[in-house]
DNA sequence: TTGTATGCGTTATCAA
DNA sequence: TTGATAACGCATACAA
């Protein structure tokens, strides 16, 4: 392995003090251009690369951001990942990427990690952290983005950005009732997903504003993923005959529903219609191609490090953002 | 936002220097016990999170890493990613994450900056560099493992770690042959990927060695997605109707021809059989399940991680490694 | 067991 | 336009 060049060596072999040197690199006035292009060319000869770290030290910015989320591998993560290290790469910063695993000790520990290594900020998906706790720590951050997750009173320096999911429910059930259909039906997720809470209320209060009463019994709770969602529909199909349509968790319950129903010989959307959440890939590649909501995650990932930034660079930003869904109607409904 | 503690601050709240803070927090010998106590009693207290950065300039050592792929949101990079991670947390290192695009000159861009974040190892996957140009920023950094990317020379150092791509063809052909199959086809990928180079090579010397001849007819080329599997399968059929077997160039494709196959009549895999490569969810969600070639992508991830660290520490490594596959048998093989 | 001096590579500040 | 000096926060080497 070979050392790596410092200012010092190209000051060295340029003639002049380090200040200079670092004038040039850094392009700041105070040299003349002949210099400046000296300097320059003497430091690509070197193969000279400025350390961030002296650099960090020196003058308490990193270029570096901390991104922590409960797991990369989970899609709706990953493109929200690619969104923001993209829109990172574009201004010159680094990403540092943590997975929490949906646990608070291993989120706390990351938080505290970032924070030794000094990032100029913070993107901090579906905390699971107490309010109390996550407080304290956006409070030592210079700045934040937090994704899925509200805070109560307004903190400096933070920005909450959150999937509006009530709107969700609220376009499945206005989808399914232009379609003429009587007996909705709504598979929720898990007891302790913020989303899943949102979207169940979205579905009760659309179904209320459309005059709609008594349809507790047409919901059921589930586990989100496939098997789960086909035991949900067989529930409830068995119950309720009567269901000619169904808004899923996610399309994972969806599909797990669509598969109940062809096996069960129902005609899709004809005899009952699917909605599923997420437009995951598999949602285009299935048969029928399923209707579902759809949130463009690379686009949310890219306005989370967009807004990071102006935070950072101390523009006025606003405490909290709202991402609308779209419907994306395709076969199932 | 709240000013961070440093260890002077700690050090003039418990009347000592900075060298017995330090010793304590690191917990190196040469501090009583109950002194070592009082000062990680003050640490915490005051909130004290050692700045990695001063300390990176003064070791030298960051316990950083930088993480280089492609794209992070193609499920195989999100899994490595996610393995890569799970295990740098372990031992209490972070991860930059960067990805290229399959874009040379981004990929140079990233490997200067993660030298300049003074990262101590690296992990490059898929390069897409040149020989020459690869070299030399290998030798620039002090530790790294190449995924998916032989390198020519010995170099100290590094670790190339491939997918046995030979092997994954091989073993496809073979459980054709043993399923009696006549008319093996093959699918292969674009032909700038490594991979499917690699595997059309092993399909065809698996052939070979099994006294087959004339078979270069039976393979197609396609892109690596669902619309131009279904293509090339339909072309082969349609030119050689006597195809009983067709190994995938991935899922996708493979997926892509069992469309294809349905829509003409053809049972699978009586008929004929299919089998895939990489074994992404979907592949054991669609009907019939997907026979496949499996690689355990955390896993990989982990050893690869496992690898680096060994490399950082001074211990020997082999300057290679090869991931055997493995044969996931379903529904349509 | 504890303390002192020095340096890591860079930038900020002030002087020339 | 250029240079000298101090400072960033910590660890290493050596001394007490």
């Amino acid at each position: 392995m070979k050392k790596r060049a410092t200012l010092m060596d190209v000051a060295r072999a340029a003639g002049v003090t380090m200040m200079t040197v670092s004038r040039a690199i850094n392009n700041k006035s105070g040299v003349s251009a002949s210099m400046r292009q000296k300097i320059l060319d003497i430091a690509r000869e070197l193969d000279y690369q400025p350390n961030q770290i002296a650099r960090g030290l020196a003058t308490n910015q990193t270029t570096t951001v901390g991104l922590v989320v409960p797991d990369n591998s989970n899609p709706f993560f990953a493109q929200i990942a690619r969104g923001v290290e993209d829109q990172a790469y574009e201004f010159g910063y680094n990403i540092f990427l943590i997975n929490t695993s949906e646990d608070p000790a291993r989120e706390q520990k990351a938080l505290d990690s970032l924070l030794g290594k000094g990032v100029d900020g913070l993107i901090l998906c579906s905390s699971r952290l107490s309010e109390s706790r996550l407080v304290r720590y956006i409070e030592r951050y210079s700045a934040s983005v937090l994704l899925n997750r509200d805070i109560k009173g307004a903190i400096r320096n933070t920005t909450a950005i959150n999937l509006n999911d009530l709107r969700a429910a609220q376009l499945a059930v206005e989808h399914f009732i232009s379609l003429g259909r009587k007996n909705i039906a709504h598979i929720c997720g898990p007891a302790n997903s913020i989303s899943s809470k949102k979207r169940l209320e979205g579905f009760t209060s659309a179904l209320k504003a459309n005059k709609f009463t008594s349809f507790d019994h047409l919901i059921e709770r589930s586990a989100p993923d496939i098997p789960s969602g086909y035991a949900a529909a067989k529930f409830l199909l068995t119950v309720h005959p009567e269901i000619d349509a169904i808004y899923a968790f996610n399309d994972l319950v969806a599909v797990g529903a669509v598969q109940y129903c062809a096996e069960t010989g129902r005609r899709i959307p004809q005899d009952i219609a699917v909605i599923g959440n997420d437009d995951i890939p598999l949602a285009s590649i299935i048969r029928p191609r399923l209707t579902t909501i759809h949130f463009d995650q690379n686009f949310i990932g890219r306005l989370i490090m967009r807004t990071l930034l102006e935070i950072i660079t101390g523009e006025v930003t606003p405490r909290a953002i709202q991402i609308e869904p779209e419907l994306y109607i395709r076969e199932s409904a």
